[in-house]
DNA sequence: GCGGACATATGATCTGAATCATATGAGCCA
DNA sequence: TGGCTCATATGATTCAGATCATATGTCCGC
C-alpha cells in the first residue's frame, strides 16, 4: 500500500476536473473568511497565505502554502471558510469544487481512504516538522532534517531546491544554514 | 457539519473495541520499527515518543504524543511500523486493531469521512502550530497562541493546564513564558 | 555581452531567549 | 507538621542565531 508520490494526487478522481487553473497576482484574494466554502485548492506554483481575522481586528497567519500543495482541505467539512487566502506572489491555483469532490468520496470508498491516507501522511510530516523545530542548535536541526530527507545507503540527499528555501522551512535564516552546513562539513558529519 | 470535540472520537465506531487499555511504565515499548503494523493507538494519558532509527545508527524523534491523542495513524496504510514507540513516563494506551478499523471504514463511508475530517482538522492545527513557531519574539508568539486559543467576545482563554506545558508546546522555556506574560500584561495587551 | 535578480558564502555586531540561580506558594501524603 | 514535588516568578549571565554588510557566482532576458 504505497504512499503516492505527489501531494494532491488523491485529487485525481473520476468526475473531478483538476484542469482549471486560476492565475493570481500578488495580493489577489482566493477566498474570504466567512464566505461560503465552495472549493478546496491545489496550489500549483507560487505562495498563498492563509490569515484568520479576529474579533478585535488582529489577525493571525495560519499557514503559508508554497510550491505544489493543497490548502483549505478543511473546507470539505465546513460551510464557510474560516480564514482569508491571499496570494503573496504571482501564483497559480486549481480550485477543486467541494460538492463534486464530496459526491465522489461518498460513492467511492477507495478514494475516501486515499484521502485519509494523504491526510495521515501530511499529519506525520507536519509532526516531524514540528519536532525538528524543537531542536535549538542550528547544525543539529539541519542534521535532523537531512537525516529525514536522506534516502538509500549510503544515506544521501538530493537537493533540488535552494538552501534558502530549506532554511525557511526549518525555521532558520539562510546565513545560519550556510554556516551550519560549513560546520557539519568541517566536523565530517556530511 | 460540526467538528467533533474530542480528538480520537472518530474511533468510536460500531465493531471497534476501544475499551482495552494497556498500562505502560516509563521505557516500555508500544511497538518497534519494522514490526507488522497491527494497530494504531489512542493515548489516554502519559507521554509516548516516536523515534525513527536510521541506517547509520542515528535516530530522529518524529513525534512526542501527549495527553489525549492518537498516534501511529499512518499504520492504517502501512504493513509495518516505521518507527519505535516508547513510553517516556507511565502511560495508558488503547490499541485500535487495524484490520477491524479498516473493515469498518470500508463498510461505512460516513465513518471514513469522519476519519478524513479528523485528520484534516489535525493538519490545520499542526500548520497553525508551525506558523506560530515562525514568530521569533516570545511575547508575540505567546500572543498569537493566545489569540488562536481565545474564544468569545470579549476574547478570553480558559487555561486548564500549567503554563509550563504551554511553554513546551509553543517552543519556549517556562521562564520565558512568565516573562512574556508579564510583559504583555504591562503593555496592556492582555 | 550586459544588467538584474537571486543563490551562495562569510565577516562583524547585536539582541533576546536559554541557562543558571533562587525564592515563594500550593498540593500532597506520610 | 514536616518534607516532597511542582508551578509560578524573577534576577544575572551567557551564547547562539538574527541582523547587517559585503562579495562572488550563476542564470536569464534583453
Amino acid at each position: 500500500m504505497p504512499v503516492r508520490a505527489n501531494r494532491g494526487s488523491w485529487l485525481d478522481l473520476p468526475g473531478i476536473d483538476v484542469s482549471a487553473e486560476r492565475a493570481l497576482d500578488a495580493g489577489d484574494v482566493v477566498f474570504r473568511q466567512g464566505a461560503a466554502a465552495s472549493a478546496l485548492y491545489w496550489l500549483r506554483s507560487g505562495r498563498v497565505r492563509l490569515v484568520r481575522h479576529l474579533q478585535d481586528g488582529a489577525s493571525v497567519v495560519l499557514h503559508v502554502a508554497r510550491g505544489n500543495a493543497t490548502f483549505a482541505e478543511a473546507a470539505l467539512f465546513s460551510d464557510t471558510y474560516h480564514c482569508d487566502a491571499v496570494a503573496e506572489i504571482p501564483s497559480v491555483v486549481t480550485p477543486v469544487p467541494k460538492a463534486e469532490l464530496l459526491a465522489a468520496l461518498c460513492v467511492d470508498q477507495q478514494s475516501c481512504l486515499d484521502l485519509a491516507q494523504a491526510l495521515a501522511s501530511q499529519v506525520r510530516e507536519l509532526r516531524a516538522q514540528l519536532e525538528i523545530r524543537n531542536i535549538r542548535s542550528a547544525p543539529e536541526r539541519l542534521l535532523a532534517w537531512l537525516r529525514l530527507a536522506a534516502k538509500g545507503k549510503p544515506p544521501e540527499v538530493g537537493i533540488d531546491r535552494p538552501w534558502t528555501e530549506i532554511a525557511a522551512e526549518i525555521g532558520l535564516t539562510h546565513e545560519t544554514i550556510y554556516r551550519a552546513l560549513a560546520k557539519l562539513e568541517r566536523t565530517g558529519e556530511i
